[in-house]
DNA sequence: CGGGTCGTTGACCGTGATCAAGTAACGTGG
DNA sequence: CCACGTTACTTGATCACGGTCAACGACCCG
């Protein structure tokens, strides 16, 4: 039987013994497969619950009224997604698949068991949400004070460094199954400028791309261009408090 | 003897028996106070602790090599600073009050004793962090999709809400203790935009200014020009553990 | 072949940045 | 009490980055 996808993101960061695998486990409930663009929930739910990202790549967006779109997040295999609606009665913001998606749910009253037997993984999932919060910042600096150029790259390295993690193969290549409105939705450009502005990095050989997939020729320049702090290769553990048994 | 600042904030949401506010109160270290315009702690620093505003105003903010400069987060008093370095062994942002300013610092590990004998103050504490992240989203929106009209009444409205809670008196005056070039900063304008569009808005009659306070004469027409959503008033604590005992 | 989506390119335009000068308020020291 | 420096806000002239609109081509799939 294949092991759970949330014990498994997890067990990335902590070692769980067998207890608290079997208990996390029973938590999960079945997978659910979602094809291309489509909706998975939103505004309107009132579900609430959280998702791992088994597969394929989904992003949570919000709409103004009169059809202004931000992408809010990309999110990858391994991620967990939902964190900023559980304080809330109903989700804050829409989710939708950018390709065929597999996400295993999990309901929020789960978090109530784990707060009150699993400290540890209290602690971890804890560290998971507020470094998303940290991410938000360093996006929140880019969308305000950075050039089109800059943001583009931003996002790209941002990308990049999170797929590194667990295609571990560090290769500078990657697949970007999202179209130009799609990019510049993430950080408010238009489709337009998008296509301008990824061709004039083309051109000065900081990126080349070739169909869907997308090659950083020049991470170090790029990363030094946008002034780039990588968040997801290090997180602390040390307050953690142990494993009980 | 006046009440700790923490549980001070946190009974706000549940009710916490004696034993639980004793152990809270044992976390807290002593208040430090911070004169006006000046650096409480950054990227530089190893602390790592958490901040409870007893009173004033502080922001955190990044800063690009450049100079150019993004503020995060503006802080109000009863506001928990630091959630987002937690994760890290450094903090990923400055800290610098704004006025005057009476913290209550405690230690990141403080948080440990949290996790493993109070499920309950746990709760609303990662509660608390995930919904800075959801206020993160709705700046994320203003700044990417927004005008500069738009984003500031964004921010005045954000402001005011925050407001509104502890000062339970309805009023739609506050005093606003940041200067131009620190709204901008906290938006993605310039100081000289932002003097030009708040000279715009108050001839529009939608705000008014006297000295460094300022007044939403129309605060019902400013939400629907936003599309504002008011993060502070609820909270879903329905999910949360019972305490023991 | 036809329609749809997506990326590209060009012409034009507007929002907000930049630069600079001027004013008001305030504190400090002679 | 005035001279002076500092900080903050305002206003105007000019500029440029990125938006808007539109046309076109590549590709895919039916």
């Amino acid at each position: 039987m294949s092991e759970s996808c949330l014990i498994q993101k997890l067990s990335y960061y902590v070692k769980l013994n067998e207890a608290a695998s079997k208990r996390m486990a029973s938590l999960e409930e079945k997978e659910e497969t979602y094809e291309k663009g489509v909706h998975v929930y939103g505004r309107d739910d009132r579900s609430n619950r959280l998702f791992v990202v088994k597969s394929g790549w989904l992003y949570t967006y919000t709409d103004l009224p009169d059809g202004r779109r931000q992408i809010i997040r990309i999110h990858h295999p391994g991620d967990i997604v939902g964190f900023p609606d559980i304080a809330f009665h109903q989700p804050t913001t829409e989710l939708r698949t950018a390709e065929r998606v597999t996400l295993c749910p999990f309901d929020k009253k789960a978090l109530q068991v784990i707060f009150v037997e699993l400290p540890q993984i209290t602690a971890l999932l804890f560290s998971l949400a507020v470094r998303e919060e940290a991410i938000f910042i360093d996006l929140l600096r880019a969308m305000g004070r950075m050039s089109a150029r800059e943001k583009i790259g931003y996002l790209l390295l941002d990308l990049w460094s999170r797929l590194k993690i667990t295609n571990s193969a560090a290769s500078d290549t990657f697949r970007l199954p999202l179209n130009q409105s799609e990019i510049g939705d993430a950080i408010g450009l238009t489709n337009v400028y998008v296509s301008k502005t990824m061709t004039a990095l083309e051109e000065e050989g900081l990126i080349r791309r070739v169909g869907t997939t997308i090659s950083l020729t020049r991470p170090d320049r790029l990363a030094r261009l946008v002034d780039f702090t990588d968040r997801y290769v290090t997180m602390d553990t040390t307050w953690f408090p142990m494993t009980a048994g």
